[in-house]
DNA sequence: ACCCAGGAAATTC
DNA sequence: GAATTTCATGGG
């Protein structure tokens, strides 16, 4: 069995990196490592001190999983400039100071976030599952790779009912169509300006802008974008009222993750 | 029974 | 056009 080891880790908690909801495809186990299945590959993630260990990954993998979990990023200069930004902002850094953005598949990304409108983080995951696990390549030990585009694209909705999404089986099967057919290029749409990036993962039906924001930040890095969902919609009332999305700059995504998390983990505050 | 959940489409005003 | 309702499903 191969694993591969990251050293001298800093800024970087698993915990409340693969549980601040931009993920939906990675449990917690008993002996508090991590399992996952990313790219087709199933791993198991243990931070020991500033030792990142991946059981079950390949060496010649090595560079994916750096990118995966944006290892080469100063996430504390990133945090600094933040924290300047805004006393709030320190603060959400300071919670969650471990936070990092992976990079997930983007195909992923753009499924797994039509599923989370209107939902809850608990039912995402359960939803996800029963998709790969009807839908998904079996990869050994009882896991599944994420279905791809073509496979779902010759689907039709109700296809999906075992998975138990709901109105959104429409909206995932139009999504695979328009990502197999090359109508909507996953890949083209790294390299657009913000705006015309947006409005093409918009032609999905079931894609409005935060969806389409949660794709371009959890799917193809770009770490400008900043998500509004309800719980940043109250923080950013309730916390950094008159300040707007891009006064956070480059690394606005990063802080909209801090500030998420923040916001869900004292809803007490936010009512 | 009722309300809400990392929204967006469909309908109504 | 802007405001409201509806869309499945499950948990509190």
């Amino acid at each position: 069995m191969s694993m591969i080891i990251f050293e001298h880790i800093r800024d970087f908690d698993l915990g409340e990196t693969l549980s601040c909801g931009q993920s939906f495809r990675w449990r917690r186990q008993g002996d508090g490592s991590f399992a996952g299945v990313v790219y087709g590959r199933r791993v198991t993630a243990v931070l020991d001190g500033d030792r990142l260990l991946l059981d079950g990954a390949d060496e010649e993998d090595r560079a994916l999983w750096e990118a995966y979990f944006d290892l080469a990023l100063d996430y504390g200069a990133v945090k600094e400039r933040l924290s300047a930004l805004h006393p709030e902002m320190a603060a959400a850094a300071h919670y969650a100071p471990g936070i990092r953005i992976l990079r997930q598949e983007p195909f992923e990304a753009l499924i797994t976030f039509i599923i989370s409108q209107n939902n809850n983080i608990k039912r995402i995951e359960g939803i996800v599952d029963r998709l790969c696990e009807h839908f998904g390549e079996p990869i050994g030990g009882g896991a599944y790779a994420f279905p791809t585009a073509s496979r779902l694209a010759a689907l039709e909705p109700d296809d999906l009912m075992p998975i138990r999404a709901g109105f959104r089986h429409r909206y995932i099967i139009d999504a695979a169509r328009k990502v197999d057919a090359g109508e909507v290029d996953l890949e083209a749409i790294r390299t657009l300006p913000y705006d015309e990036a947006r409005r093409s993962l918009m032609t999905i039906t079931g894609v409005g802008v935060k969806v389409a924001d949660c794709v371009l930040l959890y799917g193809l890095h770009r770490l400008e974008g900043f998500p509004l969902d309800v719980w940043m919609k109250r923080a950013m009332t309730t916390l950094f009222d008159g300040m707007d999305p891009s006064d956070f700059g480059e690394y606005a995504g990063i802080a909209q993750q801090y500030i998420f998390h923040y916001a869900r983990m004292h809803d007490a505050l936010f009512r």
